[in-house]
DNA sequence: TTAATAGCCCTG
DNA sequence: AGGGCTATTAAC
């Protein structure tokens, strides 16, 4: 067994196989081996007898990384799954999923941590051993007795001046320091006192906590602040409560990350906990990485890239937010996280919690047929607090030109004379979503995507939302002459003006990618509303999610009509809980809330849904929508899409898979090749092909063979392709 | 993926 | 012939 078959970081379905150097090297090891030309990271998957490839062929690794511990077989099998799953190649799905230092030919450790302890003479002549007056020695040795040692952190937690009374007792000879591996474990008894759930919260962690040993999906449904985070924190807690078990819990964005990390270190100050998400510098991520692995960190958050994350001894999975289309990696292997996290749970023999105010049809779907256990917080958790009141203002009698309806207005004008706040929520960043010449139609496109150009007034220039693309205002119609040019329709920008001219006395504070580019921003803005230094917000998504103002209690909705009749038919539940969400906003510590929603559509079934709060009449009839239709979640589908920068490549590619479906024998949907609505992008002209089947395995076998089939095709060489499992967007 | 090489057109 | 370019192929 002298062979080690070793995965690479390439585009091919094969492994590697090379001879073992020292023979001490696991299964799950890094090691560098010589590739070609070049020297590249490996990870070893199998030691083998025998090789395929001849003997004076095979080269020798060149480096084991052998003080780092091996990836676990838990998480090669899950890699490995999700690379047949996503028809992936595996070395690249198993190199993707880790912290880009580990895939640097260098050694990745945890640095040593230095630890304080008390010598044996100390401990052995008691508090004695300090002078009377010493007031912090005492504190100090009082903590060091019950316990082996102590770290730097933790010494903080005790008396600010540590460093002087540690250093004191150093030189008596009291205290002695020395270096350990592991972060010392804290007894959960510490962690602060929680508050009382009310009695639906009660009753949901009652019944999970009966069946934590368990794998089971739990779907919690609750209306936006019914408390699904104070759920979690006491199913965490009481899971948690066994020694060195660790708890992993997935949220969508990293903005949401800095709000639960906090809430997080307040109930449980002692609980090690990390962070994982790509904008953590590379060493943090590491070693994140590397502290779920030996066990350390008791409770892991993270965005999507974290549900591989190696966890020694996981007991519970989390997903907040399981709605989000944010868990869905949307280049390279493009997998579902939630979907990977149940997988995980069910293979670790643990529960995974999902929780939404608006769930996935398909989860919503798998908690009817039973797959999924449904679990409901039907009232807001703060007493007192009722749902907003949201209402439709008619936007057909309204002159073409006025974003604001009067009845907008007059709502806002009234916060602003009580003092409270307002949200004008507009999904479209920018000044105007287009440059229109009055003369001949001609609107600004963008030369490399078919898309228009949104006008960012501000510094004068227009620019592509898609591919980033710039260029400054025409000072004419590049078609006619006419130098009668216009911004049409409203962005946050634009809205802003707007506001500032229709209220100059109030503060306005714009909230999108432009304004919130660095990285405090958020925190600040945050900090602003709460401080009621802000009396009105404009802004896209980015306020939607996750932000609890209790002074803001209007949120008025400008312009999401086009959603509403979309060809993509996920459109009307992305569009159902974004409005929920951003409704959420509106009253929320006992002052009532009130939304209103412009549209020219008001009797339209989303917002009659939308007005009586009810999620699960609206899911219902979607999903006999799509029972009829014959969509997911009643059907299962794979996309396989192909760019070029001419077209001409791209329909070759897509007859010659359609060729090579037709030699398989499956019963599936093959459909025709279509263009996306976005043709053109980034000056790549694209294609699609849908696969629709009635059951997984049949997708998958299928999948597989066609797959093998498309690498091998010359026309797949011209072309950029990839394939969707369960893909969200058209 | 990278890197080498095979194949091809072109040149004064 | 040899430069410069693209397409093809191998990598253990």
């Amino acid at each position: 067994m002298r062979i080690l078959r070793v995965a690479l970081d390439l585009p091919v379905d094969t492994l590697f196989d090379y001879l073992d150097g020292a023979s001490h090297v696991k299964v799950g090891q890094r090691v560098l081996v010589p590739f070609g030309k070049r020297q590249i990271i490996a990870i070893v998957l199998a030691r083998v007898a025998v090789s395929e490839i001849a003997d004076n062929k095979l080269k020798a690794i060149l480096q084991a990384f052998e003080d780092e511990p091996p990836l676990p077989a838990a998480t090669l099998q899950l890699l490995k799954f999700c690379a047949d799953y996503y028809q992936y190649p595996l070395g690249q799905a198993l190199l993707s999923a880790l912290p880009s230092r580990l895939r640097e030919a260098r050694p990745a450790l945890l640095p040593k941590l230095t630890v304080f302890k008390l010598s044996e003479q100390a401990r052995a002549a008691g508090l004695e051993a300090i002078a009377p007056r010493a007031k912090l020695q005492r504190l100090l040795y009082q903590a060091l007795q019950n316990t082996e040692h102590l770290d730097a952190t933790l010494l903080a937690t005790i008396a600010s001046g540590w460093r002087n009374g540690i250093k004191q007792m150093i030189s008596q000879g009291l205290v002695m320091t020395a270096e350990v591996e592991h972060l010392l474990q804290v007894n959960l008894a510490s962690a602060s006192v929680s508050p009382p759930l009310n009695a639906d919260q009660q009753q949901s962690l009652d019944v999970i906590l009966a069946e934590r040993e368990a794998f089971k999906v739990w779907l919690l449904y609750g209306i936006t602040g019914s408390g699904k985070t104070e759920v979690y924190m006491h199913l965490l807690q009481a899971v948690l409560a066994k020694p060195g078990s660790q708890a992993l819990v997935l949220v969508p964005e990293i903005n949401l990350t800095p709000q639960l990390e906090a809430r997080f270190r307040a109930r449980f100050p002692q609980m090690h906990m990390v962070m994982l998400h790509s904008q953590m510098n590379e060493s943090e991520r590491l070693h994140g990485w590397l502290r779920s692995q030996n066990g350390d960190a008791r409770i892991i958050i993270g965005t999507r890239l974290s549900v591989f994350t190696p966890i020694k001894h996981l007991a519970l999975i989390v997903v907040d937010e399981e709605h989000d289309a944010s868990y869905k990696q949307q280049d390279g292997m493009r997998y579902s996280a939630r979907d990977i996290a149940i997988l995980r749970a069910k293979s670790a023999n643990v529960p995974a919690l999902l929780g939404s105010a608006t769930p996935s049809l398909e989860s919503w779907h798998n908690a009817q047929t039973g797959r999924y256990h449904l679990l409901q917080l039907s009232n807001r958790a703060v007493l007192g607090a009722a749902l907003p009141e949201i209402k439709c203002i008619d936007v057909r009698q309204l002159p073409l030109q006025e974003a604001l309806h009067p009845q907008l207005i007059a709502a806002m004008r009234q916060r602003l004379e009580h003092g409270e706040q307002s949200l004008l929520f507009i999904n479209r960043r920018g000044y105007a979503p287009v440059l229109l010449c009055n003369a001949c139609a001609w609107v600004a496109p963008c030369t490399r995507c078919s898309s228009r150009l949104v006008v960012h007034l501000r510094d004068k220039r227009m620019r592509c939302h898609h591919c980033g693309h710039e260029q400054r205002m025409p000072m004419q119609c590049p078609k006619c002459g006419n130098p009668d040019l216009r911004p049409a329709g409203q962005g946050t920008q634009r809205l802003e003006e707007l506001l500032t001219a229709q209220f100059p006395q109030a503060r306005i504070l714009r909230v999108d990618r432009d304004s919130m580019r660095n990285k405090h921003a958020i925190s600040a803005m945050t900090k602003a509303v709460h401080a009621q230094e802000i009396d009105i917000l404009v802004g896209t998504q980015m306020l939607a999610k996750g932000h609890d103002f209790p002074h803001l209690t209007l949120v008025g909705v400008i312009d999401t009509d086009s959603a509403l009749f979309s060809p993509d038919y996920r459109a009307a539940e992305k569009l159902f809980a974004q409005l929920m969400q951003v409704s959420g906003r509106a009253g929320r510590a006992g002052k009532s809330g009130e939304v209103l929603i412009q549209t020219a559509f008001p009797d339209h079934v989303l917002f009659q849904a939308l007005q009586r709060h009810d999620y699960v009449a609206f899911a219902d009839s979607l999903l006999q929508e799509r029972q009829m239709a014959n969509f997911p979640p009643y059907c299962f589908e794979a996309l396989l899409r192909a760019e070029a920068p001419h077209y001409e490549p791209v329909r070759e590619f897509f007859r010659a898979a359609t060729a090579a479906s037709e030699t398989l024998t499956h019963n599936l949907a093959v459909y025709d090749p279509v263009r996306p609505r976005m043709e053109r992008l980034k000056g790549m002209e694209r294609a699609q092909l849908l696969i629709q089947a009635s059951a997984r395995p049949a997708l998958q076998k299928f999948l597989r063979s066609w797959v093998t089939m498309l690498r091998a095709l010359p026309q797949a060489g011209k072309v950029r392709w990839s394939v969707d499992v369960d893909p969200l967007d058209f």
